[in-house]
DNA sequence: CTGAAAGCGCTTACAG
DNA sequence: CTGAAAGCGCTTACAG
């Protein structure tokens, strides 16, 4: 491995010098900065990172620790942050912690020395996670950090009820709720704010609500939950999209019509959403834009900017999509042809 | 930010005996190491794992260059590596080369200092990228990188292959292929296996090959194409999923039977492909497993394993769905009601 | 403009 | 078992 003071002795200079040519400080000779650099290409001579951030103690990268790498849901949350970084020739450091506040904890100790500044996601910590070690840190969604972070969240209760008067709107009276993982408070912010809703606008005080978990699978297992037990409802909102695409699949398995039958929401508007089929009504949480937001207010932070310290809530939009829509007519060449379609 | 000195001198201890103790060196006495870690405890400490990686050239890190982070092909590799570096208690230090080789290059010298060995998946290169700065490489896909590097790859001309054969067995003649970009190695491998293939099994020599990106507006575009040219084929093959997917839904729209009319075949496997509709038949190109592997041939590298620098190549398997389904009634509930399938 | 030196936070032979 | 010292590869005041 060759370094900075291979350069330097190559060129016949001190290290002090080849750093400053390096670096591109002006105050070295047009001479010696050519011979240093000549010598650095001639040696491929690649700087030590490490090194240098721990002189600097900068380090010209950021650390994002989520839930899950895996998944539309965080791939358009990394694309986002990726496009802000990238632009600042900021690196990006990663972090799964698998759904463990413990994991997350260390994960965030790991950044330690490692980045300049940290954007965390953990919304299924029921305690607070540990405090910032000191860096700079931004928390995503809602997660909750002891001590002082700034936040980038979307609304999810005033989401929820916008969905809630969008199924009302459209007739879907008798509506369920399919909910998320426990302890997870994106779910219970949605939970909140469709009961509420519900409540206002139906009078309905006790609205069916079915477990879920975020995952297709547990959207399938609601729907094979709410068939056995012959509780007849007008439309089904779930707390992610991921649940309402394996809700459809198992509905429309049984033979019902989504839209027509059965009224179907999501929330996240993955990419996912509008190739089903039906394509799904959803919020569109933008995690792109809430990605980037929060690497551009960690970045005004590392770059010393103190009101950047306030959060930014983001208003997700109503996707209107196939799966609320009541007469299958209106969607012209997409409804399926089901059993019960053919019926009618 | 409290260092090692300030918990060495909370616990009256030097320096040294505080990091045997932190990193569980067994000559320490009990007692002091439990004053040590006391002191840490009530100090918060956290190591610098920058200034920890300096004195042990080891960082306990993997980089993974990659054309994109976006997407589920990338995600899906992402999720591979990051489950076998996770056991291996590896932190992961992500890049997006934007399918630029300059940045490629950048992105790799910004992991020296940084990682213990890279990942680099660069498949758009045309010229090889630059060598190996000394540290452990393995290459992913197509990516040729100079100098002696490990190397995980699939075999796209195999799989072009069979998949082919399957277009051909299931009664479909006329087949076009829509390419990827050009100067893309893995789009080039499987324009060949299929060019070979139909050559071998219906005897065309110059089958139709529309231009693709491998992007779903690419895939739009050459079904426009192909509707405008007014040529007639019995199906496409598509050289990534995404492409098909676009390619599908403008089918789809002009009125075109999927599988029955027309069939329709992807690579990739990515999530998306069993949840349009119709589900499009594909290779699947085990992304994660592609992921998993590469990373641990690089770990094996890493801790000094020699005999671990062949290459691997993963043999994807053809997925059969409805999309390459002649007869509509093979698949039962889910066919699409278009206005052609109901005249028949 | 250039160099010798200190220092970033840690680990690890080397003595004791 | 414990401590003083050197060193990882770099940058940056401080002198000259």
């Amino acid at each position: 491995m060759v370094t900075i003071r291979d350069v330097a002795s190559k060129a016949g200079v001190s290290v002090a010098s080849a750093s400053r040519a390096l670096n591109g400080s002006s105050s070295v000779t047009e001479k010696t900065r050519k011979r240093i650099e000549e010598a650095a290409q001639s040696l491929n001579y690649v700087p030590h990172v490490g090194a240098r951030g721990l002189t600097r103690n900068k380090f010209d990268a950021i650390g994002v620790v989520l839930p899950d790498l895996f998944g539309e849901f965080f791939s358009e949350l990394i694309r986002g942050i990726d496009r802000v970084a990238h632009s600042h020739g900021l690196q990006l450091f990663l972090s799964n912690m698998h759904g463990s506040p413990r994991e997350a904890s260390q994960a965030v100790a790991a950044m330690r020395g490692r980045v300049d500044g940290l954007i965390v996601m953990a919304p299924d910590c029921l305690t607070p996670m540990a405090g910032p070690t000191g860096q700079p840190i931004v928390a995503l969604g809602s997660t909750e950090i002891d001590g002082e972070a700034a936040t980038v969240t979307i609304d999810n209760a005033g989401a929820a009820r916008t969905m809630t008067e969008h199924l009302v709107a459209n007739g879907y009276r008798k509506i369920a709720f399919v909910a998320g993982p426990r302890g997870n408070r994106d779910a219970a912010q949605r939970l909140d704010g469709f009961r509420q809703a519900i409540a206002e606008l139906t009078g309905e005080r006790a609205p069916l609500v079915i477990p879920g978990d975020f995952t297709e699978h547990g959207g399938a297992e609601a729907a094979r939950l709410l068939i056995a037990s012959g509780t007849r409802v007008d439309a089904v909102f779930c707390a992610n999209d991921m649940t309402a695409v394996g809700l459809m699949a198992t509905l429309a398995d049984a033979g019902f019509a989504i839209g027509a039958d059965i009224g179907v929401a999501g929330f996240d508007d993955i990419p996912i959403a509008h190739y089903v089929a039906p394509s799904l009504t959803t919020m569109n949480a933008c995690m792109a834009e809430v990605g980037a937001a929060a690497a551009e207010r960690l970045i005004a932070i590392i770059e010393g900017d103190t009101c950047a310290s306030d959060s930014i809530v983001l208003t997700p939009q109503l996707m209107r999509r196939e799966s609320t829509v009541r007469r299958p007519e209106l969607s012209q060449s997409k409804t399926k042809n089901m059993e019960e379609g053919i019926q009618k």
